[in-house]
DNA sequence: CGGAACATTGATGGATATCAATCTGAGTGG
DNA sequence: CCACTCAGATTGATATCCATCAATGTTCCG
């Protein structure tokens, strides 16, 4: 049944507080420009991270969630299906938050999350946030604009699942990965390295992993990526966000043109 | 293209705003109880209502999306598609606020919202509704889990689009709407006023408005339901829940068992 | 070295799309 | 009030997409 539920190591991890807080405090600026009393009271919050292996679930539905953002790697917030199957909902990459119902004293949450990789995490103070929030107007509304960016790409990912093809849904959803790794400077010219099994993928676009290696070899046979795991290479952009429709304007935090 | 993108009459809504904020204020309260002071800074942020006709739009991708909420009438929120086709995202109803986006001053909306029945809105002051949020923590917790609720059906919309068949889809959404009216009184027995056209439900499950009528009808045929258009009958709930595996778990406010 | 998860490819079946025809009911203009 | 039109609903025939079953190869890890 899955992997363990317990943190690989709760040690070990020796980066100083003020790199733990970076990535987080480096997703929520982009977001909504924050001061340095903005940085501090975050900072405030941060608690130990800590590690977890691939494999493992963060949380499992029924939980009261953790209130934890991931530092580094890449995990699976999904739905469990009655017949074992798994629904995807969501890639967390670092700088998301695992769970937001955690934010609500007593939630539970519905999802599971499994990591995809080896994962750190960091703890925030569930006091200190609510502090954050109140008292620091940046800091609420870098972490509203966020929660309305992750229901962007949430309500793309239905459409995908909805109104696509397959071949068509791993293009956006590639092209979303892309978009995403490009503006924080993750990405070497256009290739990607995108640690997710033929499995993963199929649980994200609900295919069978048979259909997913058929996807991947149409696209490739399209001239418009090479993957040869863990490294993606997108050949012609503009050609395929056009095959899928796809327009990053859902991941654009700033309001708009006036 | 599609409806007229104004309202259809700004004055003729004669109930009392006593009245206009209640579905409102009974929605948030049955996410979280709210005092008497709670209730009055609410009524505070109250604005007129406004009227708007089926098939009007209320909001389009692109805008900055007015504070609304449904007070009677379903509306249908969906992202439109490049090929003119539609996904329907949310089914709004009374209660439901029509896109938060609005809390954000200057944010756009990635999506439409049309109404698939005569609609009464109600609009909210935004400067009044920042003030209840940040010094009424009640309202700002039952705002809060409205988003988690929300989320929740986002979620459970994901599952039935990739995971489930047309069939099991059809019945976990119609037992979803069976539910949340079932909670407010709003059924009458096992009767439920629908007033989706087949087309409507198309794009809510990603299928063919000529494929709603089979999955219907393979529905009535299986003794689930009777659906002679507005009216909804089930006729075994249990059979069905477990034919589509649903749990209202996900539609559940409160905290569960310790 | 052995095993397990992953990846690829082929053959076949089932679910849904597409195309087409008919029927109904509601709104509209004469 | 009636004729007309149009959106919606239903049913049939055929085509396409994806699932399923099966076999094989590969990589990684213990």
């Amino acid at each position: 049944m899955g992997g363990s539920r317990e943190p690989s190591h709760k040690t070990g991890m020796n980066s100083p507080n003020s790199f733990d807080t970076g990535v987080l405090v480096r997703r929520l600026s982009s977001y909504s420009p924050l001061s340095g009393a903005d940085v501090a009271a975050l900072k405030r919050a941060d608690r130990s991270p800590v590690g977890y292996s691939r494999q493992d679930d963060i949380i499992r539905p029924g939980d009261a969630p953790p209130l934890l953002f991931i530092e580094s790697g890449w995990a699976l917030r999904y739905l469990p299906m009655t017949d074992g199957d798994q629904q995807v909902v969501q890639v967390l990459l670092p700088g998301d938050i695992v769970d937001r119902a955690a934010f609500l004293p007593g939630a539970r949450t519905i999802t599971a999350v499994k990591c995809a990789t080896d994962i750190r995490a960091c703890a925030l103070c569930p006091r200190a946030m609510h502090e954050a929030v109140s008292e620091r107007p940046n800091v609420a509304r870098a972490l509203w604009l966020g929660v309305m960016l992750d229901e962007n790409r949430l309500l793309e990912h239905v459409a995908r699942l909805g109104r696509r093809s397959s071949a068509e849904a791993l293009a956006h959803l590639l092209l979303e990965l892309r978009h995403l790794h490009k503006r924080i400077g993750a990405m070497e010219g256009e290739t990607l390295t995108v640690p997710l099994a033929q499995p993963d993928i199929g649980d994200l676009l609900g295919i069978t992993p048979v259909h997913v290696s058929r996807t991947i070899s149409s696209l490739r046979h399209a001239g418009l990526i090479e993957m040869d795991r863990p490294t993606l290479r997108f050949l012609d952009v503009k050609r395929m966000s056009l095959f899928c429709g796809f327009d990053p304007a859902y991941l654009e935090a700033g309001p708009g043109p006036a």
